[in-house]
DNA sequence: TCTGCTTTCTAATAATCGTTAGAGTGTGTT
DNA sequence: AACACACTCTAACGATTATTAGAAAGCAGA
């Protein structure tokens, strides 16, 4: 009943396995989340993730054996970007799968977020409903440059660092939804308990623009503005 | 700039990466799919996948601490099952990328089913109308416990060992479609050349129930016979 | 050409993982 | 009670991997 396979078997299952090689480490997971908000250089990969250059170096060469992430060069920086639509999709399912059977990070996800008012994310399509009509008020809470490679619509860019010199901005009689890179990320949770305390009625969405993306909703990518973008998220 | 977060954000993808280490090891990813099937004792899977029952046990135990796969003792033995549709459906996305990404393992794929006229993924649904018409015939050539936990709509029982003996029932004016445990299996291979050998017109479906659920297409489940049987993936 | 900057490559060490063997645990059988 | 069986646990080995430091490669600007 055995066959002669085997070798054939291993060899397609070896290659799946440098995806879950890449998978397996805590950092390149979270590497593959910052590249999912657009392309990055080393040194910027580096920065927020909070590790060594040549570090992050040599988890990004991991992540480019498997193929999950492309390189482009643009002077003496190197932009890394995921290498396509699927990855990012990837990245998520992964991380749902770990919510839904991993009780430890459950218990995290919820002390870290639990107080802030999280949206229950079984509503998103109510959220968007609302945003279109005026009733809350959506923001985007990352980076500017990250907001300009995709962001959920409706949302205005206003990155955590710029929220308390553009206060004029949001408005105290509706309600203000933060979002920023995904549920493990803590910029919107910054930005809610900041905004709470300043006396606006605030609530965090968990998804980033992944999540959002995975759960079949509509993005807005903004048109590009010089001929070295790359919209590489933008099919 | 940068936080007080680091810990936390750290134990968070901690967690994540244990679903990645899981899928890290070729024969890990092997049991999976063959899990996908429905349970099975580690006897059997060590079996299937030519290694060690200890070893077997190992790469249980790694999957287990990934809340991958759980597990029920009947007598003697112990049987384990995945411990949700979700990672079935886990399985089939990270597949689904290194297909997508991983030029090796396309041509792998290629030179394993490309001259047995494998059917294009694309058009499942018009081979699920063809069969519904009774224009082709689908057979599944896995175990017969297997068809039993769950099997394509349409589909008749007919385990690649008793093709031989049971000939009489299969049409010299139709074509025969065969399907088993997913693209990576091999028992459809053999069933469709051993067809074609005796003179039936065959081509193979590379799918598995897994892939076949992930496209969003239906399954049959039939009734469970004795009070043992565990129906998980019947929802 | 020289210098500075970003990133990769190489080498080295500590930590982890895969694999095997032997002892041990829980279960059914005699 | 004694035994056989299926499986797990522990210990040990070699093989990978993570991490760090130092050297080197590629590019831009002077």
């Amino acid at each position: 009943m055995n066959e002669t396979h085997r070798p054939l078997q291993d060899l397609l299952y070896e290659q799946v396995a440098r995806i879950g090689k890449a998978l397996s480490s805590p950092k390149r997971l979270e590497i593959l989340d910052l590249l999912a908000q657009g392309e990055k250089s080393v040194e910027r990969l580096a920065e927020e993730t909070g590790i060594d250059i040549k570090l992050a170096s040599a988890h990004l060469r991991v992540l480019k054996e498997g193929r999950l992430v492309m390189t482009r060069r643009q002077g003496r920086f190197i932009f890394y970007r995921l290498s396509g639509q699927d990855v990012a999709s990837l990245s998520v399912k992964v991380r749902s799968v770990a919510e839904q059977h991993l009780l430890e990070l459950r218990a995290a996800l919820e002390q870290m977020s639990g107080d802030i008012g999280a949206l229950d994310p079984r509503n998103r399509a109510d959220l968007l409903a609302q945003a279109r009509r005026g009733e809350v008020v959506v923001i985007d809470v990352r980076p500017a440059e990250e907001y300009q490679t995709a962001h959920l619509p409706f949302a205005r860019s206003l990155p955590l660092a710029e929220i308390e010199s553009r206060l004029a901005e949001l408005p105290m009689d509706r309600e203000i939804v933060a979002y920023c890179r995904g549920p493990f990320c803590v910029l919107s949770d910054e930005a809610v308990a900041m905004l709470r305390c300043l006396g606006f009625r605030a609530r965090k969405l968990g998804d980033g623009v992944s999540e959002w993306q995975a759960a079949g909703l509509p993005l807005e990518f903004p048109a590009t503005t010089s001929a070295t973008d790359i919209s590489y998220v933008s099919r």
